[in-house]
DNA sequence: ATAATTGCACTACTTTTATATAACAGTAAG
DNA sequence: CTTACTGTTATATAAAAGTAGTGCAATTAT
């Protein structure tokens, strides 16, 4: 199976979060985004700790509980699998943008932001000029 | 000194956040916010590990680094006061919000979710009813 | 068949995070 | 002064996170 899929992830090791958690979150983003689509390859292990200069081992970490939590399936010799349930992915996928919004809106309360500085912000960066990354609404 | 400085921080174990990082987030909006002014005591070190149920020794970690990043100052045998340099507020509060309103607009729109939509998430949000949290705008 | 790649399991080690506990000196209030 | 609380420093312990490296069996490509 020659076509690998091709992951752009940064990683910071200086990040609070574990290094393990980022590169998780985004190959999950990417499932859930469809940038990866059902029976696509993941980089191998090996390949993916390369690229992103990490321990073999932490990626490990990361494919096995990406396959715990149904993302992804592992062939022994062959490499890693997105698995892609698409009514859980649409699913998923608004549970994890309305967690974000609340998060983020809360957070932005605190500090003084409300609601209609927050809708004005986001107005400003709509005028600015968007740019299509991800598959269209 | 008698009055000390309350403080709502919830910790989640479960988060992929240190302890620690997740206390020193909370009391840094609690200052960027307003919500604890020039000169307020902060809870001491063994009273608020005692109320969130962790080692004081974490709770010295995120003083020093607090005062180390200049938001609060230590008077040994007196406690924990915070620092407030107002124009220095301003500005690291404007600049989390934009680190903020960036992070979350880019993951939405890798779920998926346009400017546009996120705009219209917010709207809804407005719409339902706004409570006011902190400082009006 | 052969070679290269892959997932997988294993050991060893360091750093970070967090807990448990104790002792010491400065501050504040009776 | 005495008491209680404070920051501060220290030691010890443990789990989690991450690195480094080796080896084996299964798969793929030649």
């Amino acid at each position: 199976m020659k076509p690998k899929t091709p992951m752009e992830i940064q990683v910071d090791a200086k990040s609070a979060l574990p290094v393990y958690e980022q590169v998780k979150r985004a190959i999950k983003l990417a499932i859930l985004s469809g940038d990866l689509a059902e029976g696509d390859r993941l980089m191998s292990i090996r390949e993916l700790a390369l690229k992103l200069r990490i321990n073999p081992n932490t990626i490990i970490k990361v494919y096995y509980q990406l396959e715990v939590e149904g993302f992804v399936y592992s062939r022994p010799g062959a490499g890693y699998f997105v698995r892609l349930d698409p009514g859980r992915i649409q699913q998923e996928s608004r549970k994890l943008f309305e967690q974000l919004t609340e998060e983020y809106v809360f957070q932005a309360a605190h500090l003084g932001y409300s609601l209609k500085k927050v809708a004005e912000e986001i107005g400003r960066k709509q005028s600015r000029g968007s740019q299509p990354i991800a598959k269209g609404g």
